[in-house]
DNA sequence: GAGCATCTGATTTTT
DNA sequence: TCAGATGCTC
């Protein structure tokens, strides 16, 4: 690295000698020119690259890393270990196996596998599943991994029936992992901590061994993860870590700001160190992103600034639903190709990843190449997953559940009747699903079809198994040899046939790929069970490919990217600010800063668009800008409204009767059409809207107590049912609402509650009625 | 055991 | 709206 190229700043941070140190990095201030930096410099030093370890937060950054040291330094960088907190923790744990009493070959569950546990454990429990949701449990169970709790703690910490029930789902869902040799992603973590923790020698080998820890997106960590840290670095004291508290933006998943906020007291000594010169945008965008981000009040507090000119101002669109919006984007890129500019270096955003489906329609039908980061993963897929459960299997032989996926995909004749006789032998212990098939067939117990399809599905595990070490695009060849997969794709005749199968190739072009790049590696780096380990961790994004489109990305997974001009869609509350943040003032926080890393994610270009109708899967909704925009500086923006852009239905935005109104008149239609355009003169194009505190989504309002009036519902309910309609009620989890909508009779009558910001079904008998109000 | 029809719940973000 | 789960029928 050019020494002389760094601010002074950078420079101290690249040269900072040792002892833990703090780097506040704002956008844009060249954070990653600093690790870089500085792990050149270390190995300069003499630091061998064998004990240097950098965390990223995804595989993208870490890659791209990588091939910066590679390309400054060469051979000398190899040793360096750079990789996400989750492939660098499995990493060690494909080592550390046996010490933690973990078979070779462990699984890694995705978020498939682990709903399908709880799925079954809730079933099983006989509590509803209407309280405890997978999704909801599951997360829970995620708290606590991330605080490094474990179910008996948990159980021990419980104080309501709720939270005993969760502990008691955590400590099954253990059970289950375990039973099937596997770890989730939060396991990948906090197993790695229990080694300093149940077998400190072997832990303090690996702090011995790093001399130089490096944490990139540090203010992401959560607990589990900054102990991991903490712990390796306990012998050399060398954790030099890079974040900013202004884009924390995973706190949902147990990211804990302390972590930045407390660095000085968990690492005694530590050195702080400020980079706020941002050399990214111009300083139109820069001025509208620290405006906006000094509405929040928990933060360190800091002012990027930068040399840039002004540059464009910030340019608003409000279109009347998300049709026009997306036709305003597409408008948008198509000027910025006029202009010069390449698709490649511009992006849009937007906060779910739902949105991305008008754009995508739009940008299709008028020939705007596009790439979507995220949503489906390919690693999702049926025909992929299933390729990977036969794989997996030969490696965990104790992997139930890609047991049960694999073994009658294509049909072999074995289904629930075989299933039960399998299980049933699972309980004895250390049985494995294979084994338990195998007897089965010895026994004679199988006949016909399922007989010849066990005896084939168990020869072909045994012979994947016995491959393992082999270059695994042998080994998948194999596979789709022997499985008649593709045959089976092309018998069920599917419309996605083609894609279908196309995904099971491009499998087989990433195992080749795989295995010409480890072919000279050692065998644990280079077998199926590092393909397969590598595989469970990749994501879409990590999938993105070159060439002349515009990225289409949540915001989420815009992180550390930069784009010269930038789109954010959907900039109306409840989408961003999202409406589960509407209430908390510190989700609330978390969202700006997702606007924050929106906008500085750009270059030269921003333009933001609204739209005033959006439609959902329960019909179109009226809706208001969002409060972020009018936190930019007037002076910095630049608006505009589309014609056919009117007012939301007159006032009472929060009113539901008006908005069931909306849900069967399919307003939206006539939207654009007919109306003549409009433009608000000298008002802020907001002010269409309606009064800014018709806060959208939910008046939550305790005043409107009219009985709703919800057209088309079944007529046949019974009186008591009828009379439930419009009642405030009160449920232990999701506090007051009113009731919608009523079936069946007596406590298992079924209610439709209209809670604060969102609506359920839920049974009577978990309710209790409150007054029917004043 | 397979295929079809119906139902229901989800939409916040991801390693 | 839509995908996955469930249930029913042959």
């Amino acid at each position: 690295m050019a020494v002389a190229t760094l601010n002074p700043a950078q420079l101290e941070a690249v040269e900072h000698e040792r002892g833990p140190a703090l780097v506040i990095a704002g956008a844009g201030s060249g954070k990653t020119r600093v690790l870089t930096g500085r792990i050149a410099r270390l190995l300069e030093r003499g630091v061998p690259g064998e004990a240097i370890l950098a965390f990223t937060f995804t595989n993208r950054a870490a890659k791209e890393m990588r091939e910066r040291i590679l390309h400054q330094l060469g051979g000398a960088a190899s040793g360096v270990w750079i990789g996400t907190f989750h492939a660098t923790a499995m990493r060690i744990l494909r080592r550390e196996a046996t010490t933690l009493g973990l078979p070779a070959g462990f699984s890694i569950y995705d978020r498939d596998d682990q709903e399908s546990i709880i799925r079954d454990l809730v079933r099983a429990s006989g509590l509803p599943d209407t309280v405890y949701k997978t999704g909801m449990v599951l997360s829970k169970i995620s708290d606590h991994k991330n605080a490094l709790v474990r179910p008996e703690l948990a159980a021990e910490k419980a104080f309501s029936d709720f939270d005993r029930h969760i502990a008691t789902f955590y400590d099954k869902y253990q059970a289950a992992l375990r039973r099937a040799g596997a770890l989730d992603f939060d396991d990948l973590i906090g197993e790695t901590v229990r080694l300093w923790i149940d077998y400190p020698q072997a832990g303090e080998r690996w702090s011995r061994r790093f001399q130089h820890i490096l944490v990139d997106e540090y203010q992401d960590t959560n607990h589990a993860q900054f102990r991991l840290v903490q712990s390796l670095g306990n012998v050399h004291h060398n954790v030099f870590v890079v974040g900013d508290d202004d884009q924390s933006i995973y706190g949902w998943r147990g990211a804990d700001l302390a972590n930045v906020l407390d660095f000085e007291r968990a690492f005694p000594g530590a050195v702080t160190i400020r980079l706020e010169q941002n050399y990214r945008s111009t300083s139109n965008i820069l001025d509208a992103a620290n405006a906006v981000i000094a509405n929040n009040v928990a933060r360190k507090g800091k002012t990027l600034w930068s040399t840039r000119d002004a540059g464009a101002p910030i340019h608003f669109v409000l279109a009347p639903d998300e049709t026009f919006e997306a036709r305003r984007v597409r408008h948008w890129l198509q000027r910025q190709q006029t202009r010069g500019r390449r698709l490649t270096d511009c992006a849009v955003l937007y906060r779910t990843n739902a949105q991305s489906r008008a754009l995508e329609t739009e940008l299709r039908q008028n020939g705007v190449p596009y790439e979507i980061v995220g949503g489906v993963s390919f690693f999702q897929r049926r025909e992929v997953k299933d390729m990977l459960a036969y794989l997996r299997l030969a490696v965990n032989p104790l992997d139930t559940a890609s047991f049960f996926r694999a073994w009658n995909t294509p049909r072999r004749g074995l289904g629930p009747a075989v299933e039960a006789q399998v299980r049933a032998q699972l309980v004895l212990p250390g049985a494995d699903p294979i084994a338990a098939l195998r007897s089965l067939s010895s026994m004679g117990a199988l006949k016909g079809a399922a007989r010849a399809g066990a005896a084939q599905f168990v020869t072909l595990i045994d012979e994947l198994r016995a491959m393992a070490s082999e270059p695994v695009d042998r080994v998948f060849a194999h596979l789709l040899e022997k499985s008649g997969y593709l045959e089976h794709l092309d018998a069920a005749g599917e419309e996605d046939l083609r894609e279908r199968r196309s995904n099971v190739e491009e499998l087989g072009v990433a195992a080749a790929h795989f295995a010409a790049l480890h072919a000279t590696g050692p065998a644990h780096e280079s077998g199926l069970l590092a393909w397969l380990s590598e595989c469970s961790l990749l994501t879409d994004a990590d999938r993105v490919t070159d060439g002349e489109r515009v990225l289409l990305l949540t915001v989420h997974n815009a992180k550390g990217l930069e784009f010269d001009a930038v789109a954010v869609a959907g900039l109306e509350e409840g989408l961003m600010p999202h409406a589960s943040s509407l209430e908390d003032s510190d989700q609330l926080e978390e969202e700006r800063r997702l606007f924050y890393v929106a906008l500085t994610r750009a270059r030269d270009e921003v333009l933001l668009t609204a739209a005033a109708y959006r439609r959902r899967y329960d019909g179109a909704w009226g809706t208001a800008v969002s409060r972020f925009v009018s936190e930019i500086p007037e002076h910095l923006l630049e608006r505009e409204e589309s014609p056919g852009v009117q007012a939301a239905p007159a006032r009472s935005a929060g009113n539901w009767s008006d908005r069931s109104g909306d849900r069967s008149g399919g307003r939206t239609r006539d939207w654009g059409q007919s109306s003549a355009p409009r433009r608000v003169v000298g008002a802020r194009a907001s002010d269409a809207f309606g009064p800014r505190e018709g806060a959208e989504w939910d008046s939550g309002d305790p005043g409107d107590k009219e009985p709703m009036v919800i057209p088309a519902v079944a007529g046949g309910r019974s009186a008591n049912a009828k009379r439930a309609v419009g009642k405030r009620v009160m449920h232990e989890k999701f506090g007051t609402g009113t009731v919608l909508d009523a079936e069946g009779d007596g406590p298992d009558m079924k209610l439709t509650v209209r809670f604060t910001g969102s609506i359920k079904k839920v049974l009577a008998r978990f309710v209790q009625g409150v007054s029917d109000g004043d």
